[in-house]
DNA sequence: AAAACAATGTTGACAGTGTCAAGTTACATG
DNA sequence: CATGTAACTTGACACTGTCAACATTGTTTT
C-alpha cells in the first residue's frame, strides 16, 4: 500500500523523483551557480549526502536535468509539426519562434541541455545521451524534408545545413541567454529575419 | 633603472601582467573550471591574496583575459579586411573562417569573451565593456557595409541582419567548443555553407 | 636624512563546495 | 524471526573565493 510519494521520516519516499523536480526549480529560480548538492538536500529536507544513494555525482543529477528538458523540448516541437493546416514555411517560421521561446523561457535549463557543463568532457550520462542524440538527428531529418519540399536549397548538403540552420537558432539563443543581446524586445523580429534567410517565402 | 620585469623577492616587479598572462595560459591549458586564484597565485610564486591588491574579484582579473582576447580578436579581423585584393564575398569568407578558427583555436578564451560567466549578471568591467561593445558594434557596420555593397539582401534591417549573421558564427562555434560536435573535422565545409547561404555568391 | 605614507605582499580565518568512509535505520526476503 | 540490503546520517577532507590584520618595501614630504 506505500504510494511512491509516502514518507516515513527517515526513508523519504520518492527522494529521486524529489531531488530532480527541486533541482530543476532551484536551477529555473536562482541560476546553476546557485545550484549546490548541500542547498538542494536542505530544500529537499534531507541530509548531504542523501543524494549520493541515488545519483553516482553532480553531474549525474544535472544530467537527469536535462534529460528532462530534452523531452518536454522534444514533445513541444512535435506539436509545432501537428499543425497540418499550416503550409510548411509557416511550420518552420513556428519551429524557429518555438525554438527561441523555449529558450529564453527555460534559459538555464537550455544551458544545460546544449552546454559545455554536460557536454564538453564528455559527461553526458548513457540515458541523457540516448534522450539528447535523437534530437540532434531530429534536426537534420526536419532540414532533408524542408530541402525536399523546396523550402530549403537542395543543392548544399543536408547535414552541413543543418548544422548551420541549427548553429543559428542556438547561437541567438545563446546570445540571448547569456546577456548579450540585452535586449529582448526584438525576438520575434529575428526569428522572421531567420527564417527569411533560410526560406525566402514568408518576408520578401 | 627599475624595470617592470625586475624581481625584488618580495615586490614582484610587475604582478598584473604576471598574473594575466599566466592565467591565460592555465585557462588554455586546463580550461576554466580548473583555474583557481589560488593555484594561480602558487604558480606565478606569490601568495594566495597577492591578487587581491591588482584585481577586485576573480571576476575582475577573468574580464581583464578577456579584454586581451578581444583586442587580439580585433587585430586579427581588421588585418583580414586589409587584403584589398580580394572581392568582398571572398572577404567575408575569410572573415567567417578566421571567426570560427578563432573559437576553436582558443576555445576557453572565446568561451570567456562571449560567453555567460562574464555577461549573465551584468559582471563585465566598464574597461571590459570599452573594448567589447565596439567590437559587438563592428560586427553591425560590417553587416550594412555588405548589404550597401549587394553581398547581403539589402530590404533587411541591419541590425537584425547582423544579430542574425553573428547568431549563426557565434552558434557554430558554440556548438564546436563546447563538444555538442564532436567532429571537428568538416569546419570549412559548415563555414562555406554558412557564406553561401548569407551571399549567395561564392557557392552556386 | 628622517619621518610619514601608500603600495604591495603575507598569514590566519571563515563559510561554502563536492565527495568519500563509516555507522544507523527501515524495509524486504529467506 | 533472522538476515541482508537499500536508504539515510554524521564526520571528515581537500578545495574554493574572500576578508581582516599584519609585514615589508618604495615613494613622498618635511
Amino acid at each position: 500500500m506505500k504510494t511512491s510519494t509516502q514518507k516515513t521520516g527517515y526513508h523519504h519516499g520518492d527522494l529521486r523523483k524529489s531531488l530532480v523536480e527541486t533541482a530543476q526549480a532551484m536551477l529555473k529560480e536562482d541560476g546553476i551557480e546557485c545550484l549546490s548538492l548541500r542547498k538542494l538536500a536542505v530544500r529537499v529536507g534531507v541530509s548531504r549526502t542523501a543524494p549520493y544513494h541515488h545519483f553516482k555525482d553532480k553531474n549525474a543529477l544535472l544530467c537527469a536535468i536535462a534529460q528532462n528538458g530534452f523531452e518536454q523540448w522534444t514533445s513541444m516541437t512535435k506539436e509545432t509539426f501537428s499543425q497540418q493546416h499550416k503550409t510548411l514555411p509557416e511550420q518552420y517560421r513556428d519551429f524557429v519562434r518555438g525554438y527561441i521561446g523555449f529558450a529564453t523561457t527555460n534559459p538555464e535549463l537550455y544551458d544545460l541541455m546544449f552546454g559545455r557543463t554536460i557536454w564538453k568532457q564528455n559527461a553526458a550520462t548513457e540515458s541523457l545521451k540516448e534522450v539528447a542524440y535523437p534530437s540532434f538527428q531530429y534536426q537534420v531529418q526536419l532540414t532533408r524534408r524542408w530541402q525536399q519540399e523546396g523550402v530549403m536549397p537542395k543543392n548544399l548538403d543536408s547535414l552541413r545545413l543543418a548544422q548551420v540552420t541549427w548553429g543559428t537558432l542556438h547561437g541567438i539563443a545563446r546570445l540571448l541567454i547569456d546577456g548579450i543581446y540585452a535586449d529582448n524586445s526584438h525576438i520575434e523580429e529575428m526569428c522572421d529575419v531567420t527564417v527569411a534567410m533560410f526560406t525566402r517565402s514568408l518576408v520578401s
